[in-house]
DNA sequence: ACAGTATGAACGTTTTTGATTGATTTTAAA
DNA sequence: TTTAAAATCAATCAAAAACGTTCATACTGT
């Protein structure tokens, strides 16, 4: 057995039972314990897994974890609601933005079907789009340490190379005067020029966003169309008035 | 059996089961092993299969293990070393390109006390360097899901915008006539330029490496400073007409 | 006949492998 | 909680397998 094929074989057993013991794939390969060893150690190497005490487990999704990690449960489970029916505006063949930030994050996951372009700022968002197979475009950029995002004039000069289909957005502060905001005025210029640049902007957000106001304005509300969700009634009485659209529950 | 039957043979014999091993070969054609050796070395060099000790697999068919892997702890150990070397170079205050590959990534902890400015076309490298407090900026470009690199004339345009004092690359191939060589040529094409945007070039190689020669070409030997280490003495002597640096050991 | 290429055997080198050792971690009992 | 036994681990070493290189020979087409 080629050294390619057993490590084949070691991961496609992990990806079957997600736990291996050592000694099972000992068994399994008629291969001695020391060879197994060493497969584990340079899978792990590999990220392909990780090793613990007797075996070996699958990979921590550690980038998603950690963006989701940090919100509860409840505005996840929202978020992935609101993420599903946006991904539903992605039409085959289409050239999408997809801004960093958690919301849109929760999209890509619905988005792995369809066969299309897609370009983001966002350093999470590239993995998990490859991960998916979507043939993905990073912008330029100076990297915000705290968000993923990266942000500044070589973003600019990057996103102006491109044309959107669709562009979505994620936002902290929507208010009937203000109109959208983010806190950090970098960000905020990068959701401004991709939308300028998209056919289509969505805003993506939940009802806690309403009403607040953050430091740095993206643009009006009018702007762009937005996905809302599990919004009261009065607020979408008014929203109603501009291009809004609701998830269908 | 004339030679390009045989290689036609191979070829099949290697659709059909995915991964053959040159004894299998060997059995099947009646023909020596050093014949299908070198059946197998040219095939490779058609881009036809791909070798991997023992035998021979479909091409791109595993690439993740080549790329990400970074084989055996003792060659982890010597590009350890090495980038630690290489990280010596580099002065307060300087602007640095980093290229995405492994070794260069062994660097970043070595860089972590400078105030430097990195620029990186390696996903993974962006993350690291964050980590460890350094300013970095991402070019654009295309994502390559095998190597984790950004490729193409994004990319091309993005590193236009800077210059740098130093700049590292990691190359698979180094030979007296064919110069530097790495397997893909969108990253060639990225390494090159990026030394053109630079004061000083410097190629980090493990004795591995020498009188490989890849696919892609990306320079001449004498247009960047090669770091060595662990060159046999008389590969040293031909190299050392150039300019070359040795680690202090 | 001759130059150029392909072949197979022989050689020394590199890589992989399996067994052994002593250290470390877990488990279970005191 | 402490202690001892069992299991697992990393490191080392020598044997085996696979490797590239060289060289002499056989084959090819001119």
């Amino acid at each position: 057995m080629l050294t390619n094929e057993r490590h084949e074989f070691i991961l496609n057993m992990l990806a079957e039972k997600q736990t291996i013991k050592i000694q099972d794939v000992v068994d399994a390969t008629a291969a001695s314990e020391s060879t197994i060893r060493r497969d584990l150690t340079e899978l792990e190497n590999q990220q392909k897994l990780e090793r613990v005490f007797g075996g070996a487990v699958l990979p921590g999704r550690n980038l998603m974890e950690q963006s989701v990690s940090d919100k509860s449960t409840q505005h996840l489970q929202e978020k992935i609601r609101l993420a599903r029916f946006a991904a539903t505006f992605v039409q085959e063949g289409e050239s999408v933005f997809l801004d960093a930030g958690t919301t849109t994050f929760q999209m890509i996951p619905f988005l792995k079907d369809k066969k299309i372009t897609v370009v983001t700022n966002g350093l999470t968002h590239v993995e998990l789009l490859n991960e998916h197979g979507i043939t993905t475009y990073l912008t330029g950029g100076l990297m915000k340490s705290k968000t993923g995002a990266l942000v500044g004039a070589q973003t600019a000069q990057s996103l102006q190379n491109y044309r959107f289909d669709r562009c979505f957005l994620g936002v902290n502060g929507i208010h009937e005067e203000y109109g959208y905001t983010t806190p950090d005025p970098e960000e905020a210029a990068v959701k401004r020029l991709a939308s300028s640049l998209s056919r289509k902007a969505y805003v993506l957000a939940d009802h806690s966003k309403y009403n607040k106001v953050s430091f740095a304005k993206i643009m009006d509300l009018a702007a762009a169309v937005m996905v809302v969700d599990k919004m009261p009634d009065d607020i979408l009485a008014v929203m109603e008035k501009k291009t809004t659209v609701k998830v269908e529950s």
